[in-house]
DNA sequence: TCGTGCACTCTTGTCTGACAATCTAAGGAC
DNA sequence: GTCCTTAGATTGTCAGACAAGAGTGCACGA
């Protein structure tokens, strides 16, 4: 973490900003699992106040991409298994209903087939980060083009956590651009036909495939650690 | 809104014990839809400074008991029908989830089977808002026994505007108590005889009756105001 | 030598007071 | 009557401060 940052001055609020900032640093991993974070440490690093700071760390915490307890410093967490598991399971439950309803309409989201795109892009050119970004904005797409703002609200709650993990683990992954790529045109064909239990099916199965990738690379890391 | 209120200590965290309070006043309708709550009126009525206030409305409008734009006052919201069947559609994708879940183990939880007869007790008593708290101690229960850490996150997002929706009703509902309970047996049921399915399905039909009933108070409501 | 307990430090929770930026609403000009 | 300006209200952010809880290491005793 270097000693000085600086914002980007885009959004209107200075927490915005700085949760901003914060947020993309922990998802690509530059700042590292179990890495610890005091809010004065922030504060001083963006050269903000220690509430300013502060808001910005409950915000993050409330995304799951920071863990924090009374009178304990934030630390970015280090998802096992079972909470690996636990987390595709509800990610599983809101996508599932949000293809469904999708497929139900019949029409694609051009948000997701876009997303698609950028995937393909990212992973020729073996962009690991775009590739991760545009698989998030893929799925986050499908899920904002049903139009319910509170199955956004709570997948937004969950999503963070996959970008987390996934950047976390983007060194060790073993990059398959061309399966996600056919999955995802599965789940997208799906819809178009207008069968919502195929699109189910179709995301299922790529979830599943998504999780056995991320619980392999998981292993295999700590296995490294283990050799050393 | 009495001038001078007292918190509870129970809570560790000042702010823990504002939240508490606040939200058990918006969701039994002692702060009635529309109103406003700035800063200071609520740091001036606990006696606490204005970040600690600050931090306690950011909690209640993270779960959707108040709503909040840079800049602008925090009212509790009133939700219109799009917004009812939004809140609704969100309820079944999680709750669902959660029974089929429950049903695949065929443990029924005790929780939720303790708080079945906490609402037949108040519907007998005639005690409205006990039996609202129960019934939403009901469904809490049944996504909590999942054991899903992220599930029971997602449901608490939602829950609130449920709670909210049906406490400030509560003078206009037509109690149906006897109803509530037989459908909340059948869900039961269903997850004692390890029917994923019909859990599923006893549970959406609840929850299509529940919404159906809150969507006729809200239309009889709108009437009375119409006709004054 | 090892374990227990105390003190110290770090960090967070909360407070007071303040200023700037923004929004709301009231009042005046046309 | 409508639009614009201006004043008040409200929030965003800041600085500095103190108390309370959590963690750490050292000293002391067994």
């Amino acid at each position: 973490m270097s000693t000085e940052a600086r914002l980007e001055l885009g959004p209107s609020s200075l927490t915005d900003a700085l949760y901003e900032s914060v947020r993309k640093r922990i998802v690509n991993g530059e700042i590292p699992q179990g890495e610890k974070l005091t809010e004065v440490r922030l504060a001083t690093e963006y050269n903000v106040a220690r509430p300013t700071a502060k808001a910005a760390l409950e915000r993050l915490t409330a995304l799951g991409l920071l863990r924090r307890t009374a009178h304990k410093t934030a630390v970015v967490p280090v998802l096992d298994q079972a909470e690996i598991r636990d987390l595709f399971f509800s990610r599983m439950t809101i996508e599932k209903a949000a293809v469904s309803a999708l497929a139900a309409t019949g029409e694609v989201p051009v948000d997701a087939a876009r997303a698609q795109v950028a995937i393909e892009y990212a992973a020729r050119d073996r962009l690991f980060e775009n590739q991760v970004e545009a698989d998030i904005a893929f799925h986050t797409a499908l899920v904002a083009a049903v139009g319910s703002r509170r199955l956004s609200r709570m997948h937004e709650l969950i999503i963070g956590e996959v970008h987390l993990t996934m950047g976390q683990y983007q060194a060790h992954r073993k990059a398959a651009p061309t399966t996600v790529a056919e999955e995802h045109a599965a789940i997208l064909k799906a819809i178009e036909d207008g069968n919502p239990d195929a699109a189910a099916d179709h995301l299922a199965y790529h979830l599943e495939q998504a999780q056995g990738r991320l619980l392999t690379t998981l292993q295999q890391a700590s296995d490294e650690v283990v050799a050393q």
